[in-house]
DNA sequence: ATAATAGTGTCTTTTAGACAGTATGAT
DNA sequence: ATCATACTGTCTAAAAGACACTATTAT
């Protein structure tokens, strides 16, 4: 921390600090159940929690002991909040590279027993194969995979039920209005593997209709066809392969068709 | 703050803590010029800033003097940051009941000199004439409207080019994908009006043409027309009316048009 | 009468939506 | 041959986009 004359008289200890400052990350994935060969994977959206251990690494009694909680942890002065959840997300899983998005600010003055501790949520997206090599922190007893539908939102941590509730409807609502679509997906994907992860968080018909999406597909301009590219991943026929382009989509409400 | 024997083993002194933790917000206001009688107004998106005082209150060199920056102040334990911005917003401009929104973090450690703060950033959209009542406060020598094209980048406090660069980004972006353009806008308004509100941040030719703009407003779900009311406040023909519905708007970028 | 804004008529092009049908290739 | 998946053909209805045109009313 910096001082000097110019800004002594600006100490800002005659305001209260806040007693911590802690990032909590979603970490959400998309299993892929292979049902047979030759078709198109069944999705499910989940979301990974960590068992609070009952003692903690000195041996005494844990806060909210034997809940379910975000991994996450304080932030060191020497970095960004987005940054400490990169770590944790390494630290936790040993995944490295993950973009990290923040989502939200909780701050409410009694939602951690333990004083006035401010958190960031972030989420992010890691292939399901990578979370093969996660492993538990020192506070944690275990680590789940939750899918919505079977999260036991009374036997959350803190005030994580609230994180995860807002987790989930951003990353929902990014799903459908960017393209982070892409970090569920390989490089390259056929028009059913995209339609199975964006109907693991909507049911519309346009999206649901095999046809329909198939030929949309074609006419997106942040997805481009891979020229001779085909795979027999997920059906007999080989079919083709697509992939993102960087393109910034400008949408508006007020032009969009309803 | 709670503290008891099952949490005193996980007293946070063990951390560091941050230095501050402040709340600052990014006003908005679009002025509306009145060109001539019966016609649309000229409307301009404007951002308020305050400038930094030389001195502070008592009577020390002012950190950041001179520069402009955005509104805000310390968090207290008894609030939320969006609380705090609301409060500051009051106490500023004297303005209550304005909707608040987050939209950053910013954490970066070397961004205020003063120590380790915590910034969170929200916007406010104020109806122009709710600003007149507008106040500096303690530490402000100034108030004043800028527009986004006469901001001056480098003579902001702080790291505040940057949350300013966010906060436009972030206006604009729900300006077109949400219904916050009523902020704008009285009760009631004509579809030229809704129309030079979003012209203040896009040029969409679907937008700008007025042919296209008259007839779409019909049709869309979140906007009704008032049955029987007209004004001639934009023309002298007398000119429906309508207002924004509550409704919920999903979107996606794989079923909108392109 | 003029000028300016609001709004309609009408045509063309594009897209959505539905449904039937064809193509492929492991089994 | 069968079957599931990946397409294409084709029709209809709706909407977008463009442009000319009419309507109203203070001045």
């Amino acid at each position: 921390m910096k001082s000097n004359k110019e800004v002594k008289h600006y100490d800002v200890s005659r305001y209260r600090t806040p007693d911590g400052y802690t990032s909590d990350i979603a970490v959400f994935t998309i299993t892929s159940e292979r049902t047979k060969a030759y078709a198109p994977p069944k999705m499910e959206l989940k979301l990974m929690l960590i068992k609070r251990a009952d003692y903690d690494t000195e041996g005494n009694p844990n806060i909210e002991a034997g809940k379910w909680a975000l991994p996450g942890g304080f932030v060191t002065p020497e970095e960004t909040a987005q940054e400490a959840a990169s770590r944790e997300l390494s630290e936790e899983t040993g995944i490295d590279g993950i973009p990290v998005k923040h989502f939200g600010v909780y701050d409410q003055p009694e939602r951690d027993p333990r004083g006035w501790i401010i958190s960031n949520a972030h989420y992010a997206i890691v292939p399901e194969h990578q979370l093969f090599s996660r492993k538990a922190n020192d506070d944690a007893a275990d680590v789940e995979l939750f899918s919505v539908e079977e999260l036991e939102w009374n036997q959350l941590a803190f005030d994580h039920s609230a994180i995860i509730c807002d987790a989930i409807a951003h990353i929902s609502r990014d799903l459908l209005q960017t393209t982070v679509a892409k970090q569920f997906l390989p490089e390259s994907f056929t028009y059913s593997e995209l339609q199975a992860v964006l109907l693991t968080i909507t049911d519309d018909k346009a999206i649901r209709n095999e046809q329909a999406f198939a030929r949309k597909i074609k006419s997106l301009p942040f997805i481009e066809a891979v020229e001779g590219q085909k795979t027999q991943r997920t059906s007999k026929l080989p079919t083709q392969l697509y992939r993102f382009v960087e393109t910034d989509i400008k949408q508006s409400i007020y032009t969009a068709r309803h």
